[in-house]
DNA sequence: CCTACCGATCGGTAGG
DNA sequence: CCTACCGATCGGTAGG
């Protein structure tokens, strides 16, 4: 949170940086794997070819090398999803891009298993991301939730749907659907399941 | 799974069964809080007032330990679905009882955080419980599949309906309530929301 | 021969 | 970035 560098890289210090994306990059996939408490400083620094010793130098401890993490997520996908809104078109493909990152997630489950396995274990209150975690969903709520009441008062779904419900109740299945997924991927049509919910909502399906 | 002893006391026994019972709660609370992987065995021996060997004289491994929380969880939920359907108001009793789970759930989190940690640590094909999650969650999808499909054939789905679909629809959702609701409580009604997507998927709503 | 542990220690590894 | 370390703790096993 409090780390001023940032991934962009500045005069003189491309190397550094380049450097610290890579091993963002391998502590994401370790993370992903093993959850944030069971994973090792070692196995992350011998994955990315250096000591421990060395990978402190770029990250002081364990939990500044989570924070790099998240906050590279949230920058990935902060571009994946603007946050202008306020037409009753930008609100239906606000929820078209749900549907599309699930179906690009299945494409990456190194992500998939990042949030499933770091949200479980957030649980507790002692876990270094809780509030993190906390406040990702708070916010993913609200959004939903404001984007479904600008639908709903419009006309756009279907009668008798309360907007914050279905908020919680999407953002659930999306969760639900990636821990299912990873167990049997044959077996979940995550981005299919998502979508036909999404459509039983709405009064017109989806393009 | 190959451990004779079963949590029913035998003659003579009734010591160490009680014992055996009590590490077995108290490692349920642990692994629910850490995940496994970041559960220790001396932490387990202490919250139990015992020494670490002492605990491994009752379970030899860490990985036994697990087993015998899963086994014990299994039996407990035997207990609460039973098996035996085949009438169209068994099947919507079926989901009447996962809805009662929900709302049973949200009085014990240490049962939600359990499974939602566990399944989500259990997606990495090393962990000891990779199997036991897979065969798990199949399970559940095939039960489901077959309830939803009788009730199906007999006109108490609304058109449209893919029985398939909607048993991987309500498991994630299950699962996806319960990483949310931990998160948290006051915003999430578990049992709401997933009653509300049953009796709109159902023509004749739950009692 | 059974149970229910104990204190000590094995070779390795944790985050810093 | 590395070698050299620290206090502590890991899962598992020894004899008693």
């Amino acid at each position: 949170m409090d780390h001023e560098t940032s991934t962009t890289s500045r005069g003189g210090y491309a190397k550094g940086d380049a450097r610290r994306e890579a091993i963002v990059d391998v502590a994401t996939d370790v993370f992903a794997t093993l959850g944030f408490r069971a994973a090792t400083m070692l196995q992350i620094a011998a994955a990315c070819g250096i000591s421990r010793t060395g990978l402190l130098h770029h990250f002081p401890s364990k939990e500044s090398l989570l924070e790099a993490v998240l906050s590279r997520r949230d920058e990935r996908s902060a571009t994946l999803i603007p946050k202008r809104v306020g037409t009753d078109d930008d609100d239906r493909a606000a929820l078209a891009r749900m549907v599309a990152l699930m179906r690009h997630n299945a494409d990456s489950p190194t992500i998939i298993n990042l949030f499933s396995v770091l949200s479980a274990e957030a649980g507790d209150p002692a876990h270094p991301a809780h509030a993190y975690f906390v406040s990702r969903y708070a916010s993913l709520r609200s959004e939903l939730i404001e984007s479904l009441t600008r639908l709903h008062r419009r006309g756009g779904l279907t009668a008798g749907t309360d907007p914050t419900a279905l908020a919680v109740e999407l953002i659930a299945l999306m969760d639900g659907l990636q821990v299912q997924w990873v167990l049997a991927p044959d077996q979940v049509d995550m981005a299919g399941v998502l979508r036909h919910r999404i459509d039983a909502a709405l009064l017109r399906p989806l393009d």
